[in-house]
DNA sequence: GTCTATAAGGCGATAGAC
DNA sequence: GTCTATCGCCTTATAGAC
């Protein structure tokens, strides 16, 4: 797959990269295609030759942040190799991540909280990230039960998706709250989880 | 407090019954004023008269949400009365309401994805309706630790917001899967929580 | 492929009559 | 308090020149 962020990419990378930040930051709906092509420097016909509407680029759009979220979250984590300290950090990275957008919270959820169509390209690329971030929960997850046996009596499936719930309720709340305490709980959550106390 | 359900309400209460429906449906930014006043019945002139500008509506549109749900919950609540049935159909409820929804999720949440401004009186509304979630919550657990001497050994905060932590996160994967699934799975969350098995 | 110009309509908000 | 009419701006999308 070619980025799309390189300096100098071709008028519908540029247009994709100018999107994917501000549908992120100012919302879908609030965003209009002008600001885009102004911010792209490209012009309104150029725009249109490349997409056929609006909610095309929205698609593009989802499956750019799929992308970037799922290469930094990786890139971020290669820090630790331990399992036990990959099971627990990935939450850090979680709240730091949340810290640098500005509580701006899941662009797929908020996506989600905009369209009422539930049958569009949108909504599929929504579902499609989620489940890649559920698997990566369930990976380390599994690493961790593996790599020692007093984890044995655990189930994988139900640790894993209990992560999952944790994770995604407290960036909800720290978004709703604009605040960090979500994550310092569900630390101590994901803790008690394995058996352990804080 | 008057209720705005009545269906001789003033023009203002009307207003703010349409949209109350309106926004949580379609969406604040994509839902204009002209079909809230076609709906309500009203003209543009008496609108502006109720409501200085959109935002103005929005608040208001939170304080009515606020207090049907919280109302609405109360009221589905009523029927258990054992602490610790009123634990686990907690969980059911909130599974029951969110189907009642088509999985729109949370209002609340969903304001916050789409309004930038973070100091608005509508982020107000949302902190202030998540505190009286998690108050309720939290009263829920303590009858129940309060019940029976065998959970002594556990601490209310932790549990409660533990359980806050799982139902949020349920919500918004039930928004983005547009499934009850997280919900059967919370279900078993919350029962570990105070260390029982399904 | 990219540009300029424009269409056709919706947006939030206001003025002034009754 | 409620109405009609309208303003000025912004929206998505299209037509046609180069």
């Amino acid at each position: 797959m070619k980025t799309a962020t390189t300096q100098r990419g071709t008028a519908k990378d540029k247009i994709i990269e100018v999107a994917t930040d501000l549908f992120y930051r100012q919302g879908y709906n609030a965003t209009g295609i002008q600001q885009i092509i102004d911010e792209a420097g490209v012009s309104k016909g150029t725009f249109y030759t490349h997409f056929k509407t609006k909610d095309e680029l929205g698609a593009a759009y989802m499956r750019q942040r799929h992308h970037n979220e799922i290469t930094e979250l990786k890139q971020a984590m290669e820090q630790y190799e331990d399992p036990h300290e990959k099971y627990m950090e990935f939450n850090t990275v979680m709240k730091e991540w949340m810290k640098g957008t500005d509580f701006r919270g899941c662009a797929f959820a908020n996506m989600a909280a905009e369209g009422t169509d539930t049958k569009s390209p949108i909504r599929k690329e929504a579902k499609y990230h989620y489940e890649a971030f559920r698997a990566f929960i369930k990976d380390m997850v599994v690493d961790l039960l593996k790599s020692d046996p007093k984890y044995k009596s655990l189930d994988p499936e139900f640790v894993a998706d209990n992560y999952l719930m944790i994770q995604v309720g407290a960036l909800t709340n720290a978004e709703v709250y604009q605040d960090t305490w979500p994550y310092d709980h569900a630390r101590k959550a994901i803790k008690r989880l394995i058996g352990e106390k804080e």
